[in-house]
DNA sequence: CAGAATCCAGACCGATACTG
DNA sequence: CAGTATCGGTCTGGATTCTG
């Protein structure tokens, strides 16, 4: 497919994935199915509330996760990841398996360098 | 392809692709091949120099991008998508189809909500 | 438990002026 | 022509504190 630079596109999608958080919050809603905030929360150790929070809102908004509140004390809120946000795994897949050519690459770089010393 | 979020490499792929132009100069050079810097830029009404130089370097630093010098007077400075490069456009394509119909979903959305008021 | 509200540092982007 | 240098505004991510 020719892509015209003019009517790129390419943007909107990345604008979806762009966020420190976003590609691991969406791999973990896709491994695990639903998940409350706390259990997204344990399985990303370094992340703050209020980044979770803040990403997660945001890939609501593009509705690409839904999110589900049980109006309860003490409060439960559920994430998962909506059919239409399911059509972003295949990107996914993609980034993440070139990510991991790339990684080589970089190495392989790396030794050149080295053996050049 | 499951993914194990800890071993995640989508980021990786993804820091590519960030920066305000980093696709759409992917995408001039993928569809007009060799080009000039003063070519891209034309090509990129807005843009600025020290944008366009800043992220052509940054894409030449991962090897995505060549950079040839000719050492003449006026200078002549030639970029090119490098055979490693070329393995990004598929996802390039990915993404922009999946924008393209993401455009088309918010305007769905933002249609209900106007029959709604 | 799941957040909202503040404050702060650094990164990112842009406008402008200067140079071999 | 193809940059480099400088300045400044905005946006992002993070630490911390407070709340129903």
């Amino acid at each position: 497919m020719k892509i015209e630079p003019e009517l790129c596109r390419v943007e909107d999608a990345l604008g979806i994935l762009v966020g420190k958080w976003k590609p691991i919050i969406l791999l973990h809603l896709l491994k695990e199915g639903t998940q409350r905030f706390s259990e997204l929360k344990r399985s990303m150790p370094g992340i703050t509330q209020k980044m979770l929070t803040k990403q997660l809102r945001e890939l609501e908004s593009e509705d690409i996760i839904e999110r589900v509140v049980y109006p309860q004390v003490p409060p439960k809120v559920e994430y998962s990841i909506t059919e239409y946000g399911r059509s972003l795994q295949p990107i996914l897949e993609m980034m993440h398996e070139w990510g991991t050519k790339h990684t080589l690459h970089k190495m392989e770089k790396l030794k050149n360098k080295e053996n050049t010393l």
